[in-house]
DNA sequence: GATTAGCACTCATTCAAGTCGAGTGCTAAC
DNA sequence: GTTAGCACTCGACTTGAATGAGTGCTAATC
């Protein structure tokens, strides 16, 4: 990421003119472009003899390959990282926001992210990634235990965010109102206010020693709901509009289309993806991610490039949001919409 | 349905052979089958002449058809149907129970669907499909408001089964323990062991009299409990080894495979599978349904075949898992991985 | 020294013609 | 009723030529 300056000088404004030229005429066509076409396309009078050689140039640097000798020119990972960096600057700005995306104002966080994933989709012709936030480190805001049959206990559990937890315990023995209550009490005055990743071991057993004489049944119960409150990370991720991916007739016809679409059913890899864009984020300012090709942790991905993007609904509520597409997907539009959808995304979770 | 005799009736023993040996061996290959084939396959010892004979007949009355003059034939649904009415029994209990499923007991219902959407998917190559169980007729258990925050209140629900439901309400004013006590108690009384379906209109604006003076904010609390109730029908269907579709070249080169697979991203496509195979099991015995290209209400889906089946968890919790597959899918092999992912199901639930 | 025109060469794509083989329907013989 | 034989159909595959987009290189031009 340093090297960017390096990179300009690299090049000159020539090379740079016709780097951009080809990569926006392949993004168009999905074609290989040649230099007759660029020698036409470009506003520099140039002959397509002068452009051959410096494409020859530029496939020596590395931004752009012959797919077979003696066809046209086609991106590489580099070029297209190039043009994402330092080209797409202008254009981007006069097309973000025209997009109007309309999430309805649900109540419910699942129906909302589900929504803006469908959303995303249909809008890029992409296909569209959302995974719930995270919650380990927001603080438990209310936990309560209650009788609901003589051998069944309901743990409710609220954090942060109003994330809401269940868990049904059951009990050997009947546990009798007032101890219910006593539980309650000492659940709640050692765990309130705490966030969910500082309620550990430790601090499970020392709640088990100040419960005093009901060892038994009681310390089964602490158990259960020390389970239900650290319930080994229900991070979920949607996706929508993955068949997008065959209307992209590079990775239709090489039956990669299939592959990405595969991996679209397992959640680890999506996790890398979200992962990945979590972690960037957190270091540093929110903005979008985009990664290129082999820049991706995923192995089946490396036909794709990914926009991501961190959503934060306040109370440390923050997931990921990504867009899949193709190396040669329309990167203003994807990260326009995308923009958009974050502004909206904040508006209604601000007010609230 | 009523029609199976008479379809026995109108083929001859010879024929009825003959048609088994092409349906099993289109089954295996996916490709037309000629008379030369099937001429070799059977023990019968007819020549390939005389089969060619009675193939013609059996296209006459709709059995088998050619894709184009001169080329082997293929089943029709009329066909499949037959052979999964009258010629599968047989085989069928000798293959069903080899299969050993391992559904792990997770506490969380969900989890044990999705868990059992994706056994059946990798254990059948074909895709499979999970519902979520209805929950309408089923009599609430458990009713409890609690307050969260200054402004907020929580209601949590449990019905037969143990389902339980949230809702966070936001509240105007703030509302006193002792007002939430006396709403605790009243919707207690009157809501507790009624199914979910009894709980209407009505019934809410009977509530809202008897509450008496706070008429303001109690009514718009009880109003977002009922909300929460009826909430619509949260029906899930996970779908699991979508991209199994793609292994059947009749479906993956037609391009047809792409629809299918979209429509399993379209929950309405879904439901109307799982609502007709509830409705057929309402009606009558707990069997497994197949459906049959045409016979399928999703249009996108006629050129598969479905097996379904009603799960019963107890308290009347019912919901539907269906394999899908191509018309050529093993219904036995299906079928009797259905059953015996429906034998542990039940064994896990029973003894709870 | 940079640019251009011209030319030979490469290589994927397209299309028609030809071959092959699986399969059928029909007729005549068994 | 069954079978053998034969002409015919039609998709699948192969081949080879034509096409055309595109390149690299060289020599002429600015």
């Amino acid at each position: 990421m340093a090297k960017e300056t390096a990179k300009i000088a690299e090049l000159d404004e020539r090379k740079v003119k016709i780097l951009t030229a080809v990569i926006r005429n392949y993004l168009e066509t999905g074609e290989p472009v040649g230099s007759r076409t660029i020698s036409k396309y470009t506003d520099l009078k140039l002959s397509s003899a002068t452009i051959r050689n410096e494409m020859s140039d530029l496939e020596e640097l590395g931004y752009i390959f012959q797919p077979h000798t003696s066809s046209g020119r086609i991106p590489t990972d580099k070029g297209y990282r190039f043009y994402v960096d330092n080209l797409m600057s202008e254009k981007e700005r006069e097309i973000q926001e025209k997009e109007e995306l309309i999430i309805e104002k649900a109540d419910k966080l699942e129906a909302v992210l589900k929504q803006a994933a469908k959303l995303l989709a249909t809008n890029t012709n992409y296909t569209a990634l959302v995974s719930t936030p995270e919650t380990h480190r927001n603080k438990l805001k209310f936990l309560q235990l209650s009788k609901v049959e003589k051998d069944s206990l309901l743990a409710v559990i609220v954090v942060e965010g109003n994330i809401i937890k269940n868990k049904m315990i059951h009990t050997e023995e009947e546990i009798d109102e007032d101890t219910i209550l006593k539980l309650n009490l000492l659940l709640n005055t050692h765990l309130n206010g705490l966030s969910l990743e500082e309620i550990n071991l430790g601090l499970i057993t020392l709640l088990k020693e100040r419960a005093g004489i009901h060892t038994e049944i009681v310390s089964s119960v602490i158990d259960a709901v020390a389970d239900a409150i650290r319930a080994d990370e229900d991070l979920e991720i949607y996706t929508s509009g993955a068949t997008n991916m065959f209307k992209y007739p590079e990775l239709m016809d090489s039956g990669k289309a299939t592959d990405i679409i595969n991996t679209f059913e397992n959640k680890e890899e999506l996790e890398k993806i979200v992962n990945a864009s979590l972690a960037e984020n957190n270091a540093g300012k929110n903005e979008m991610q985009v990664y290129i090709g082999k820049e991706m942790a995923s192995p089946a991905m490396q036909d794709c490039s990914v926009v991501t993007a961190t959503y934060d609904l306040g109370d440390g509520m923050r997931g990921t949001i990504g867009i899949v597409g193709p190396k040669r997907m329309d990167y203003e539009k994807a990260m326009g919409t995308m923009q958009s959808l974050m502004n909206q995304l904040d508006e209604i979770y601000k007010k609230k």
